[in-house]
DNA sequence: CTGTTAGCGCTTTCAA
DNA sequence: TTGAAAGCGCTAACAG
């Protein structure tokens, strides 16, 4: 792994004038600061955030401690992910790549902080990951495949299970089936989409006409869309949400217009969040396995980390959950 | 801040010695070892894991990146800490205390790899708090006291919410008033159990008897005490849990007995989690600040790191959710 | 068993 | 504008 000194070297300047360019402290001259960006780039230099922090005597981070990362709607993936690391005797933590460019998460992943990484985020550049991924820091990507050495996807068979859920919905007696979804910038969300439509294209049924894809993939645009979806009159018989997050917020959207579930229209969600069970009527939806994902993904890491070869992708299927959401259609 | 050079000399040996001991390097005799750990006391002695991983050019640690750290049940907390962090320029990253003394938590606390830190943990032993705590390392308590410079608490009144949530099932014309709830380790659940015994006596009415504490205060062991209540026959009209998780386990319980809240029963929870108004029927509760109290947590970090004064302890009040889950007691 | 010493990779003062 | 060099705090090979 290059390091400044190798920079230097190669730029032919000093390690000082190399460290005044990169922390951009102006009085470098553009023709050398050129020179050692270009040494930088083709020795694909990273900085040892460690080595930085111990000189400045400062990380300017602050920890939050609870008591389990375990928690949150993909609680149980982090399980999964926790206990593997613990029992290797690793730490685990989390961070966030809200910033972009400028998050912790980038941070950690290009700045040798830590010794592997376990990505969940959408909204990390593919080039980071790819210049990032090295034998000694593994990367694994979840619900997104980007195809490098060292980096490992881990997907779930998003087509399928949509597929599978269209299917059981025409099978029902549903034939105007519409599909609710967020802009979909992730293969995730692509792949449920084309499940959604292959289902119904093999059935003869369109699916194109019913389809509304707009805005984030939580609860309140789920409700907005919803909201939308019953303004333009001419109901569906039965709608799939992009996941349990929008299908929630689209339960609150009918409940307030007095229209009951699943009599007057079927619903379906996907990812079976903890919550799902709670809602009323209970939601049916797909379910994919969590902590299996996570224990996966946290071996992947030690496996690679051990040089061992591992598969570079990894694929899991989905599993229908029935439970109050879906009604028979009545002819 | 002592290093392990400082140690050396306070022992009379030198580092490579110190470095050997503090690592348990069987090969320090029992003696100097002793003199080492002495020393080691004596100066508050903490390692500085950035050098040692520098050094050994591994941090064993991983990483789970998220698109957001808030998403738990304390989710509206680390959003207020989270904004004010980032407002700061400052990384933010989360990690648990699963593993008492050798969890991540304590070497984040420990070995200045963080310039402060934010504990929602109870199981975090008093006494590392307090030799961590120091101005360059302030460390906020979340409803837990401990008193010393640069630790700060912030609590939630606690026996007040609880008072007013016994009060109003008084109120409603309950009389029989149980209150389940788990093994009080911390200070927190020692004053829900106060605030609803000092309402009880308030109105002449006998809590003593009717006060379940056991276990964890999850979900599963509100479902477990409730089913032992209810074998016990003799069911009090009302019941208060320890917290909303409790209450829901609670709710589950009874629904498997066919004994119906509110009309058999009233209950009421605490905490207003972000479940508690899916559940059905939905909780009341007695809800506490979130956000505030995370963005004014993150916020005394830095007045502490900047040198400014602040208090050393905050307390916020809580207020009562009125939703579906009591109802007025029929003579 | 203990001490000396060379660095890990970086920042920053000081001098050129 | 650039470079030399000291040193952050620690580990570990080596010598004694």
């Amino acid at each position: 792994m290059a390091t400044i000194k190798d920079v230097a070297k190669m730029a032919g300047v000093s390690i000082s004038t190399v460290s005044y360019a990169l922390n951009n402290h102006a009085k470098v001259s553009k023709k050398t600061k050129q020179k050692i960006m270009d040494a930088a780039r083709q020795l694909n230099y990273q900085k040892n955030g460690l080595a930085s922090d111990l000189k400045k005597n400062s990380t300017r981070t602050i920890a939050i401690i609870v008591t389990d990362l375990a928690g949150p709607h993909y609680a149980e993936l982090v399980k999964g992910i926790q206990e593997v690391t613990l029992s290797k005797g690793y730490d685990l933590l989390a961070c966030s790549s809200v910033g972009e460019e400028t998050s912790t998460a980038v941070k950690f992943l290009t700045e040798k902080r830590v010794d592997g990484a376990i990505v969940l985020s959408h909204n990390i550049d593919e080039d980071i990951i790819i210049q990032s991924a090295r034998k000694e820091f593994p990367i694994i990507l979840l619900d997104r495949k980007v195809d490098s050495d060292f980096v490992v996807s881990i997907e779930v068979d998003n087509e399928e299970g949509c597929h599978m859920a269209a299917e059981y919905l025409i099978e029902q007696g549903h034939r105007d089936i519409a599909f609710i979804s967020g802009n979909s910038i992730g293969s995730l969300h692509v792949q449920r989409v084309r499940g959604y439509e292959s289902a119904l294209r093999k059935h003869g049924l369109d699916g194109k006409s019913r389809l509304h894809q707009f805005g984030l993939f939580n609860q309140d645009n789920g409700y907005s869309m919803t909201k939308m979806l019953i303004a333009q009159g001419n109901l569906p018989t039965a709608i799939m949400y992009a996941n349990d997050e929008m299908a929630i917020g689209g339960i609150k959207a009918f409940k307030e217009y007095g229209i009951e579930i699943p009599s007057d229209v079927s619903i379906i969600g996907f990812d079976d969040i903890e919550l799902a069970q709670y809602v009323r009527p209970a939601l049916t939806t797909v379910m994919q396995p969590k902590y299996e994902r996570g224990a996966l993904a946290a071996h992947l890491i030690f496996q690679i980390l051990e040089g061992q070869d591992t598969q570079d992708y990894y694929k899991f299927s989905t599993q229908l959950v029935l439970r109050d959401s879906v009604q028979k259609r009545k002819e």
